[in-house]
DNA sequence: GTCTATATGAAGATAGAC
DNA sequence: GTCTATCTTCATATAGAC
């Protein structure tokens, strides 16, 4: 286990915090060692350089999304619909927290310059929620309750019918009001059952 | 109309390349001006600042999207089903190709420093095509072909499960592989139709 | 591990000639 | 409109003391 010193977890927030608000091109070392209250020569001896400060924040918040992607425990007591909008409603809720949203833009700005960086949020994110719903799928088909081909598929479009325009829009910074977000899951769940219930 | 310069437009595509290839924040005047052929001062004196170029980079960019999100023409000549497989195969065509990911990623990189810029994108991206979609569908629904009763949410759900995870994954920089796509487009209409025709 | 001080280079922006 | 040359600021990174 290695030990992180609280000097090296003030400097990776104020990494988050300066990385995110002005990117990382024009996000400055000073301005980090300034928010986190220590040296610059601080922040060098822990990280070596920008690049490895900026991974290393990206990778720790990484980790800490993937434990709010997971499907919640608590679908597997619930009848097939309800459950069915507990996961999209729990989904929504994270896709368009606006920590994640931030997170989130800054891994797509910088993944051309970071290459490793997009599967590890990927990986993290997205496709953990997707593994689950996959789960869930597989499961409440051998149950009989549903007759699906390709549950890869269409737990995809699930989600995708979850996202829609929401998280482009909120992306961008538009509004997207709480109204069309529940609208977005119940019709979501309707239409996935329409389809795929008979 | 504005009078461009042919410098100005050399300028611009400078722009574009390294803007985009570097992120906003790590690219320099000194690159665009070098790439342009032409000297910083001339750069200067048609876009005034930094801030001003890029702008005026992605504004034209957004408006050379715009013709190619539109819904196809020869959708109308075509039976309920092509048409929608039609639909479908352009908007992911658009949205994965190279070129319009770069622009899409550096909107969204930038539009937290930039906030006009997310309005512009959304606008000429993804709003005009959902909009074709909106429209296609009231056409059917009133021909009694589908029922639908909120078309906007039902486009929006199309479009959704057609990017599916692909657009993010291509935006990540991860493979996207051609039977991904005609897979997704091919089971999207499959359940949208399953869902909305009966 | 942590600091102050500094070397070194780069980048945004402008002055002034043509 | 376009250029060369330059000003000035700021950023990455390190040296060296404690």
């Amino acid at each position: 286990m290695i030990h992180v010193s609280s000097k090296a977890e003030q400097c990776l927030k104020a990494a988050r915090h300066v990385f995110t608000k002005r990117g990382y091109g024009a996000a400055s070392m000073d301005s980090v060692a300034e928010e986190a209250g220590i040296s610059k020569a601080t922040v060098y001896a822990h990280f070596g350089n920008k690049q490895g400060l900026f991974a290393a924040m990206m990778q720790r918040e990484c980790r800490r999304c993937m434990d709010r992607m997971a499907i919640p425990d608590d679908v597997h007591q619930l009848e097939l619909k309800p459950a069915l909008l507990r996961i999209a409603t729990s989904f929504v809720a994270v896709g368009l927290d606006p920590e994640v949203l931030e997170i989130l833009r800054t891994a797509i700005a910088e993944s051309p310059r970071f290459p490793e960086l997009g599967e590890i949020f990927y990986t993290s994110g997205p496709r953990t929620t997707l593994d689950g719903v996959i789960a869930y799928l597989d499961r409440v088909c051998s149950e009989g309750l549903l007759r699906i081909n390709d549950t890869e598929t269409a737990a995809m479009q699930f989600l995708g019918m979850l996202r829609g325009d929401l998280q482009m829009r909120a992306l961008f910074g538009l509004p997207v009001s709480q109204h069309e977000v529940t609208q977005a899951a119940h019709a979501a769940v309707t239409t996935f059952l329409d389809s795929y219930r008979q």
